[in-house]
DNA sequence: CATGATTTGTAATATTCCTACAAACGGGAT
DNA sequence: ATCCCGTTTGTAGGAATATTACAAATCATG
């Protein structure tokens, strides 16, 4: 299931390469997007000044069959939530701007990653953490924080549950690793030199290393399992925003497999954990 | 841009409300509502096993003006994110279910919170952290790790910063604090004693109190200036995960704010921060 | 079991869309 | 300039699709 991308910015990109009557009812379209996907294919050659043919031959070269379905694909588009191509934010954002195009990349890395969701390897994962004897989350800067939450989520599950900032610390535990630990690696570039060092000396041992990476980097390899982060993110630039959601929210989906792993039975276990914190918050008003 | 509710979500809910050609109609579609965007009245009504009128008829009754506008909104519905209407993972659910529904519900907390977002407290608190002194990030349990998060981001903006779990050290630097001092509060409840009594204790210094927090919530009474951060989930059964999601992208937008605010000459500073740790990282290859 | 209201299907009509073909256009060679 | 050829665009007819009007069937109710 192939997230297509956003017909609007297809046509926009596009939009030098096409000949006179195509632009017309490219613009035509561009201008008024959610009229598009009401009106019959006669109100748009109209409204662009073009054929009926036109309009359908426009529709065939990108990709629809015919004009009911760009009328659909570009009903999805708009749906989508993401709005034109630009998605970076510069120094010509106000206020009225930049807080939506952050929001709309973020939802965009979700909808993506929703649609490539390596399942497999959460379910081999997800059988890993269920019967892993120790499990340990390493990851260094903005990762760091990840691995913390991590932490917060998999204590639950009656599995001794550790983190460590410290990269020495972190050696020193990988190199004590034994059958049963398990090692889980967050890093958004999976190219941190001390991490892969780290899962490196893991691997000379009998414990286990999950990757939580990006796909083909030298981390995923040292992996015995490695569920795949693909994020289009200029993290050369930018600070990397978008993948650290989604990898939140793949530990999320972690945590809620092995919750169906453990069985019904475990419920009162996790509300007794719930319960404990109840006192420390003023009740609902 | 008022969201529509999903359509598959009203379908669902008014399946007792039906008669029996409908019925059929509706759960032909439940069942199979991508095919169904695709396919014309009459496959849709032989797979149902009713007449195209009966089709016709349906669409009117969930208030398309016919078959093709009711194609339209459906694909819309479908391409808005969410899927069904149960949204919690219960154990019936299998790796084929579950980890979507929880990214469904990600986007979908992402969604709901772009369209309500309080654009002017925004600001004001972009103001407070552009100009504070001194910034802390308080948060407990899972805000904690949210807290370390902006941290992170922060830090690169010439401005001391700090981050405590501890609640004591919390309460001390609380005490601690003079004008320009910023406390940055992260709660999902806000109903957390020990943190609203550490904002408390601010409140009677000269310092300033931001929160991240429910809207309404005792925190949110403390603060000087609220960011209103409204996510409906069950506490109380489940762990708070969306509203940690749309904290954080909250929290990318006060940081991208932040760096409007210094303005352009400020770049150069960033990419030294980015590059010191270039080294650290093998090269893309 | 008769009656009226509701539901459902049939068939004709109306709308929308697509295809084949022909006309117009535009660039390059003579 | 003008002829030719490839491309682009439009016209018109036909195919697919959707809608409407009406009749048949079903169902509940007295």
């Amino acid at each position: 299931m192939g997230s297509e991308p956003n017909l609007l910015a297809v046509i926009q990109s596009q939009l030098e390469d096409l000949n006179k009557s195509e632009t017309k009812v490219a613009t035509a379209i561009l201008n008024a997007p959610e009229d598009t996907t009401r009106s019959s294919i006669a109100t748009l050659a109209a409204s662009a000044g073009v054929s009926e043919p036109s309009v359908n031959r426009f529709c065939k070269r990108f990709g629809a069959t015919g004009f009911p379905d760009f009328k659909l694909r570009l009903a999805r588009s708009l749906a989508s939530g993401v709005r034109y191509v630009s998605r970076a934010v510069d120094f010509s954002d106000d206020i009225s701007t930049y807080p939506r195009k952050l929001f709309d990349n973020a939802i965009n890395a979700l909808m993506t990653a929703r649609e490539e969701l390596p399942l497999s390897d959460i379910e081999r994962a997800v059988d890993q953490v269920a019967q892993a004897r120790r499990v340990y989350f390493f990851g260094l800067g903005t990762s760091a924080a990840v691995a913390r939450d991590a932490e917060h989520k998999f204590f639950r599950f009656n599995v001794p549950v550790a983190t460590h900032e410290d990269p020495l610390m972190q050696r020193m535990l990988a190199a004590s690793g034994t059958v049963g630990d398990l090692f889980f690696f967050i890093s958004h570039t999976g190219r941190t030199k001390v991490l892969i060092e780290t899962a490196d000396i893991v691997r000379q041992t009998d414990a286990t290393v999950i990757a939580l990476t990006a796909a083909g980097s030298p981390l995923a390899e040292k992996a015995h399992c490695c569920i795949n982060v693909k994020v289009e993110e200029d993290t050369e630039q930018y600070l990397p925003m978008t993948s650290r959601l989604v990898q939140l929210t793949i530990l999320d989906v972690l945590a809620a497999g092995v919750t169906l792993r453990r069985g019904e039975g475990f419920t009162p276990h996790l509300a007794r954990i719930k319960d404990s914190v109840k006192d420390t918050r003023y009740p609902q008003g």
